[in-house]
DNA sequence: ACGATTTACTAAATCGATTTAGTTGATTAA
DNA sequence: TTAATCAACTAAATCGATTTAGTAAATCGT
């Protein structure tokens, strides 16, 4: 059974194709009033529908969008694509998903071939590596919106967390419990704003308590090569910090497992405080204490504003920060 | 700057738009060399790349598949997405993904939506509640693949995990630790293939240790009402079971929560072994033995097979089963 | 009462490919 | 020598919409 075309509409309703498209696309300029009821019954008892192809070709637009994450499986991936799809759904537009597995190179043959699909716009959590490429193509007229990370040159179209904030509000939550020694542990942040914002809101949150910053409580975790300083040696160090607070799941994983092994107990030896949240944590031999983002409703809005940019071609730019929430578990504990 | 189009090659070649066509659809039946050479050149010089628009509409194939599932943010979905798309891209087609959500209205619509958008084929994780809508497709020659759920009436065209062996296997393994009465605790299995395989898989163990089946072991979970006899209530009646076979992650975690609840012990008062892999076990109170599925391979097939039937449209109709594995953690204790 | 508007449409061009049916000049068969 | 065949292309139709430029009839202004 071959599909309904506009003809088929066309001559069912004794018009012809220019009528029925006018009508479809509701152009009600000079259209009498049995016209589109005659209109209106043909496509109903043909069950029409427009070929979306064809629209396309004509339109110059496909009512697609893509997304390029690192990984579509991640918990906090995977939610803000389940946030941008049902954004998407109520206004027509589908997804289409690339995944670069925090490759530079797949992620700019990714921009390239959203470009050749012809998407209406794009949502990324880019690297910050591309942000020539990048560039190109929003000057080429390809509305994007970035996510989650926000790096040098891309604070336009962005949606993130409020993380200088939130990481203020997590380090406060742990000096109210009394810690003075609260080791912050981080991927190295230059050039990513995000990151830093993060370590800006760790600083902030000593300053407002007068508690004296201290270089060693400072400390680094790599993708690669994990931990530049073990976590046993920062806490065998002289005058140990008595709370972690860790700025990646990967990093709070890391960190349980090396403790785990050497049998450090927490929060008893130590506490720990999370950022983004953990799955099933409450079956957790310790249930985490997490700041958590809000990845379902980050998608929404990054979605609603790339939709913006698309039908509004000089729709202003913005940056839109959503809160964190704290989580508290058991992880963290109150000393002195 | 606009771009590149089929024209613009066969100008700057010297040639004509169908020659060009004809170049870049490997149809060189009649085409010298230095004509082949010459549009070569002028594709790389101009860095062409067919509107892929323009060839769907022509050609009425998307090279865009279609995915059915009840939420892209599970733990088992988006692995078996993960690895539909890593399929595709090698293949050079794009997913367009669907969320259910458990509601056959919305599945019945995702068909609908999916089959109007011209989509080349679909891979779907049915209610099997749309047995005879999607007949009714497939009928139409769109290609459809199953997974996940195999449901009386969809045996043809499905990946699933080898549920009757794994289950079998898991049962064994109990048994083999000294337990006799184990509690089989799943879903309702009425018209449901792969629910049921499962209890078959139970009671083939039973049968080859010689264990007589017990109607009270076999306990009922449901989405909605959860258990129809308490975890708990079930361990107090008279000749308890000493472990529990549960038979999805809901069901697990549900478990879990009413066993901590009441301070049973796991495996101290009770084994766990469950149906299929959880996120971060290792960092659980228990770390729970479970049988996992491998969803990542199951997209994989799935996609294959999909693409199989969409190049040869008279395909034979395949089901394909997949090994699940054991994986060995701390939930299950050897008794007696 | 007659040209100018307005109303209510339609024919034809277009989007950017693919494909079929020719076309032209060279080679081959009878 | 001349029709038939073949090699190497091209013109034009097509996919299924949208849109622009028209057209015919009705209405209006003076």
């Amino acid at each position: 059974m071959p599909k309904i075309k506009l003809i088929d509409v066309a001559k069912l309703a004794g018009v012809s194709k220019s009528t029925v498209s006018q009508y479809l696309n509701g152009r009600f300029d000079y259209m009498s009033e049995k016209t589109k009821e005659r209109i209106k019954l043909a496509v109903s008892e043909l069950d029409y529908v427009p070929n979306p192809i064809a629209r396309s070709l004509k339109m110059d637009k496909t009512k697609t969008i893509g997304v390029i994450v690192r990984d579509i499986t991640g918990f906090y991936t995977s939610r803000t694509i389940r946030g941008i799809d049902d954004y998407c759904k109520t206004s027509e537009y589908n997804l289409l998903i690339y995944n670069t597995d925090v490759d530079t190179d797949i992620e700019a043959r990714s921009l390239e071939a959203l470009y050749q699909l012809r998407v209406d716009g794009i949502i990324i959590a880019s690297s910050g590596k591309n942000t020539d490429l990048i560039d190109k193509y929003i000057n080429n007229g390809l509305p994007i919106v970035h996510f989650q990370l926000e790096h040098d040159g891309n604070e336009k179209n962005i949606i993130v967390s409020d993380y200088r904030k939130s990481a203020f509000e997590g380090t406060e939550y742990l000096i109210n419990l009394g810690h003075q020694r609260i080791c912050f542990v981080t991927q190295d942040f230059e050039n990513v704003k995000s990151r830093k914002d993060r370590y800006l809101g760790y600083i902030d949150a000593l300053h407002k308590y007068q508690i004296p910053i201290d270089e060693h409580l400072i400390q680094y975790w790599d993708r690669e090569s994990g931990f530049v300083q073990s976590p046993i040696s920062i806490l065998k160090a002289t005058n140990p910090p008595t709370a972690f607070f860790t700025q990646h799941l990967a990093i709070t994983t890391e960190l349980l497992t090396a403790l785990n092994k050497e049998n450090i107990s927490i929060p008893d030896d130590v506490s720990l405080l999370g950022f983004d949240d953990i799955p099933m944590a409450e079956f957790f031999k310790v249930p985490i204490t997490v700041i958590t983002q809000n990845p379902y409703e980050i998608g929404r809005e990054a979605t609603k504003l790339l939709l913006d940019n698309i039908n509004d071609k000089k729709a202003p730019s913005q940056k839109i920060m959503l809160p964190c929430t704290l989580i508290k578990r058991l992880s963290c504990k109150e000393i002195k």
